[in-house]
RNA sequence: UGCCCGAUGGUGUAAUGGUAGCACGAACGACUCUGACUCGUUCUGUCUAGGUUCGAGUCCUAGUCGGGCAGCCA
């Protein structure tokens, strides 16, 4: 049992086939210490489906007492920016603050695991430690030379051989899914030959493509990535972390066991297309003869939410052709996107966690994100009165130039609430969809002669409206009710319909983005070609009139515009003196799918 | 025509041989100075066929359907 469980606060941790082995292998005391670890490849930004493996190897650390390592899986350096690096490191740090941080595993700086050892542990087995000035996070490519080094023990050993078929021959060799593929005819090099190959191809001897290390397991195999796959190619280009020191580099199935093992990690989880791999994985550890525990591979089903678009590939595509403004884009499901459009990190860990752990490739319903960041937001954005698409209306009892204070409640699912004032003035705003002069059924909200309450001020008597020569409403003039304000004799006056307002001499301006799915259809990812599902409007933008006290908003912020939406500043084009307001997500509408309405 | 994995309401997930439950969603209703929140009611499910068993969503066999595997990507 874990502190977590045992504290009655704490929400009960959620279970799955995973935390079960995990929980087995914890009362077995199979591991000194439970690790996972996050392996991002630095070649794009994470989006909302890392943020479940990120819950899921931060949550199991937590929850064991453990830790999770960030290491970056850097072992391609045609593809590796260090740019990466830092909006990863600053992602992962986001999602987990204030939940995991203590359990984020890095190294000291510049710590290297030591060459191996034949049959035992290296002498720098790395142990994880806290971020600060002086650690960084895990990168396979520190240990290069380390994998070289087993690779040479690898050779050693009869199980790996240097093999001099092109790229195509190697893929002519290998069959097919029905058909056993054929033996290299560089199989059966002595020793001696292969350890003096692999040393010239590591000294650069040869060019690209010219020759591998290549694994000794089975070309006959039903399994295909055991047919003797590759160990190291020969790439002529440095790396962004490991400098030119080095023109071969590991392949994944080979780095990635043995990183796992030289970190210590106890259980290594990855997606559901890695399930054929999970042979190799135990095959490189097994046949180095490494002492036990080793770490072993578990596999689980990516998140795939409807409504949006997940692999690198497809949003690399909609940033180039421009659809969205960059990675950053709030309707984007980067988590950078997510950050940028207000959506809480504890909103992402609860939905992620919520859609569970299994081995079904299931597809998760949006509304369940939708949910869990109204329900987060719901408990903690302080409400606030703003109108987008503004309509004049006067007060016409109320003088110019006078000033009514009102009180508006801050939180009303607060324990105690607070306050703050504002102010009803002759001429105020409203929401054009609050008023219709022809108005559909059971319509509660302003119309000809109707009633109505402005939200924490008073009901409002609509007894005339202007328009211009062409027709078009310029202002709706109505009689302010005073004694129905709080307070006030009247104040328990019921009418059906309350809308919010704001001064139209107290008010300030802000561009406000108002965001809506990317795409018109469930899974575009399952089109022909998903630009031809965009949804045109997933951003309009419109000047908005806020009640004055947002003009000291701050980024942090996250505030409900009431009966809008949840709303907070953009944290890129926000400027002092400039609001930019992105629209996290509506307030749920039942009104506005009601049969009948116009 | 090979091998591997999977299948529980519209969606996701739980039940580890013993009452098919929870959440999202939808519908209706109550409440409401947010058509929100909250509360109440309702809705829909074990892929098929055999077998084992007192008893099967769970175990076995076969089938159906879906996913994955032939990068010197990760």
């Amino acid at each position: 049992m874990s502190a977590e469980q045992n504290d009655p606060a704490a929400p009960a941790a959620p279970s799955d086939f995973i935390r079960d082995i995990v929980a087995q292998h914890v009362a077995e005391r199979r591991y000194p210490q439970i690790v996972t670890r996050f392996p991002p490849e630095p070649n794009g930004y994470l989006h909302i489906g890392h943020a479940k493996s990120i819950c899921l190897n931060f949550g199991i650390a937590r929850e064991q007492g453990g830790v999770c390592n960030l290491r970056f899986d850097d072992t391609n350096p045609a593809k590796e920016e260090i740019e990466y690096v830092e909006s990863i490191t600053t992602d992962v740090r986001w999602l987990i603050a204030g939940w995991a941080d203590h359990c984020l595993g890095f190294k000291p700086k510049g710590a290297h695991p030591a060459a191996v050892t034949s049959n035992g542990r290296p002498d720098s087995y790395l142990a994880p430690v806290a971020p600060g000035p002086d650690s960084e996070p895990f990168f396979a490519s520190d240990y290069f030379d380390t994998l070289h080094a087993y690779a040479i023990e690898l050779i050693k050993r009869g199980k790996a051989y240097v093999c001099d078929l092109t790229p195509k021959e190697t893929e002519d060799y290998r069959g097919a899914p029905d058909k056993p593929g054929k033996d290299s005819p560089f199989r059966n090099r002595s020793v001696a030959e292969n350890l003096d190959l692999f040393q010239r191809m590591t000294a650069g001897e040869f060019p690209d493509g010219a020759r591998s290390l290549r694994s000794k397991i089975d070309m006959a195999s039903p399994n295909m990535w055991l047919r003797d796959p590759l160990l190291y190619r020969i790439r002529h280009i440095p790396h962004y972390h490991a400098g030119d020191k080095w023109c071969v580099y590991p392949l994944y199935d080979y780095a990635h066991c043995l990183s796992d093992y030289l970190e210590g990690v106890s259980h290594s989880l990855c997606s559901l297309e890695f399930v054929p791999h999970r042979a190799l994985y135990d095959w490189v550890l097994e046949s180095l003869d490494l002492p036990r525990p080793l770490p072993h591979q578990y596999e689980f089903a990516k998140l795939a939410p409807t409504y949006t678009l997940l692999s690198k590939r497809n949003i690399l595509r909609l940033v180039q052709e421009k659809v969205v403004t960059g990675w950053d884009d709030p309707r984007l499901p980067t988590l950078s996107g997510l950050r940028r459009r207000g959506i809480p990190a504890s909103a992402l860990r609860k939905f992620v966690t919520s859609v569970g752990v299994t081995t079904f490739n299931s597809v998760t319903d949006i509304a369940v994100f939708e949910h869990a960041v109204r329900e987060e937001l719901n408990a903690s954005a302080a409400r606030r009165l703003a109108v987008l698409k503004p309509v004049k209306l006067v007060l016409t009892n109320i003088p110019a130039g006078e000033t009514v204070v009102c009180t508006a409640t801050n939180n009303p699912q607060d324990e105690n609430p607070t306050t703050r004032p504002v102010a009803l003035t002759r001429e105020v705003f409203i929401e054009s969809e609050d008023f219709a002069e022809v108005p559909p059924p059971k319509y509660f909200r302003l119309k000809p002669g109707g009633e109505v309450r402005l939200k924490y001020a008073c009901i409002i008597t609509c007894d005339e409206l202007v328009k211009d020569a062409s027709g078009a409403l310029v202002e709706i003039r109505c009689t302010a009710q005073l004694d129905t304000r709080t307070g006030q004799p009247n104040a328990d006056k019921k009418v059906k319909g309350t809308i919010h307002w704001v001064s139209a001499s107290q008010c300030i301006d802000a561009e406000v983005r108002l965001y809506d799915r990317l795409f018109t259809v469930p899974e575009p990812g399952a089109e022909e070609d998903f630009m031809k599902v965009l949804n045109a409007k997933s951003l309009e933008v419109v000047t908005a009139k806020l009640e004055s006290s947002l003009a000291g908003a701050t980024v942090a912020d996250r505030f409900q515009f009431e009966r809008l939406g949840y709303f907070s500043l953009d944290p890129k084009d926000s400027a002092p003196g400039k609001l930019v307001f992105n629209r996290t997500i509506t307030l749920k509408d039942t009104w506005s799918k009601a049969p009948g309405k116009a």
